[in-house]
DNA sequence: GCAAAACATGCAAGAACGTGCAGAACAAGA
DNA sequence: TCTTGTTCTGCACGTTCTTGCATGTTTTGC
């Protein structure tokens, strides 16, 4: 049997049953357990399963179940969330879009019919906006993160520092009226914080599972926020924390 | 029996079965093993199958198939360019690549088991690239351009200037013997010249129309490309011109 | 805390591989 | 018919890859 063949099998496995069991493996295929091992760590190491005590599991799909569970019953609420941040654009204006999926969503709700320009460090709305006949795409480039999907670092910041912009999409990360907006990586932290310093103007949409969350990096006060676009069901009392501080509330 | 026959019938056995064993083909054409890794190898390098420990297995044919049914009639043709364009494809690598669709076909038939490092203007190349787990990505930024797909501009040509590759993909654009290689467009052209002036190597894979035409702006030397992939049919009184000004050609 | 299972690593044998070379088969031309 | 050149093929050689085993380490269950 090839190597090949027996990747491909463990694969099918994977996909099917979400997991397998290394000893298993290697009386069906009729090989020793160290190859079997051998064979998961590669694919371990080409990000197509996790390694676990006894075998593997599935990661990718499984990843994509999940966030697709995740995306797929709040998907509806996002896209309410960005027609209602997309109402706040005005012909002409010049925005930074950073990386998330709420973001995506705003840059598919962005009408076609509207004249901007648009700086955004975020693979996902660049590829969304990338056949906007009236925007003016601007891709900030660098060290593109999978896990982020967005380009971070040296290049990235210069590539910020160059610009400005009306307004700030500032996406996914964590939201207190206290403590502001927090990220939770450094290299995502600092590029929204450079994004956030060259606009005169910060909007964030989020889900209500977001309000009233943080996490280690801060990025800017919340006192920055000049537009929160919120869920219907929001808190009302979290919401008039932020509108204390000067941003406009706008509900989904 | 002729060579070409046991190429059809290596052909016939991947379509029924998705894969081959060298032994055994060298038993069953009653030719030595050697003979069948020639053949094998062969078909590798012409995009028909791959090539793995103790045979091969089934290609492009798969994801070819999904592919053609978006794109044209030269979707079949360049992904067999890619092909043969990767197998030049060395661990651990630094490449730039530009935009084309020839190029995105190049990103595709990147396997997921190779670690390289790329560096690319093209929103379409970034994509695809940008879940495959061993890639180091950097996207250089800038403006985009709409009817190019990749960004342009002083933005990029900085990116560019601090980066080295060991290859260029260089894409879409007028290939001659004596003039060299040309572009269209002039923001295009800067950033392939400085690309193609911080590699060690330059790579481009043409189909035989793009043989033998000019574009307005130039782009690099004939004696500057390193690696030359064609397709089988194409003219060998061109392709010697560039040989003997050294390129090494690939035929897919 | 202990034993068993699972694991990573190093190693050696064997299989598969690429390359260079020489002979055989074949076609083209004198 | 003979010569010449080309292509195909098999063999020899050194190299690379895979695999199973031995060894020592880590994890798990009790």
């Amino acid at each position: 049997m090839l190597t090949d063949q027996r990747h491909q099998l463990i694969r099918d496995r994977l996909a099917a049953e979400g997991s397998v069991l290394a000893g298993e493996l290697a009386s069906r295929f009729g090989v020793s357990e160290d190859t079997v091992r051998r064979d998961l760590r590669e694919l371990a190491k080409a990000g197509e399963c996790r390694r676990v005590y006894g075998g593997a599991v599935a990661s990718a799909p499984f990843a994509a179940a999940t966030i697709s569970q995740r995306g797929g019953h709040a998907i509806e609420e996002k896209a309410r969330l960005a027609n209602a941040a997309v109402a706040v654009l005005s012909a002409g204006q010049s925005l930074f879009i950073d990386g998330g999926t709420t973001n995506e969503a705003i840059a598919r709700a962005i009408p076609r019919d509207i004249e901007l320009t648009v700086a955004t460090n975020s693979l996902g709305v660049a590829s969304v906006l990338s056949d906007h006949p009236l925007v003016e795409l601007i891709v900030l480039g660098g060290r593109y993160v999978r896990d982020l999907g967005t380009c971070v670092g040296a290049d990235t910041l210069a590539a910020v520092a160059q610009l400005g912009a009306d307004l700030f999409f500032l996406g996914s990360c964590g939201l207190d009226a206290t403590r502001g907006v927090t990220a939770f990586d450094s290299s995502e932290a600092e590029v929204k914080r450079a994004m956030a310093g060259n606009s005169a103007g910060i909007l964030i949409a989020v889900t209500n599972d977001k309000l009233a969350t943080t996490a280690p990096y801060r990025v800017a006060a919340a006192g920055s926020i000049s537009h929160l676009v919120v869920e219907k069901t929001a808190p009302a009392a979290i919401l008039a924390d932020f509108e204390r501080q000067g941003a406009q509330i706008h509900f989904a």
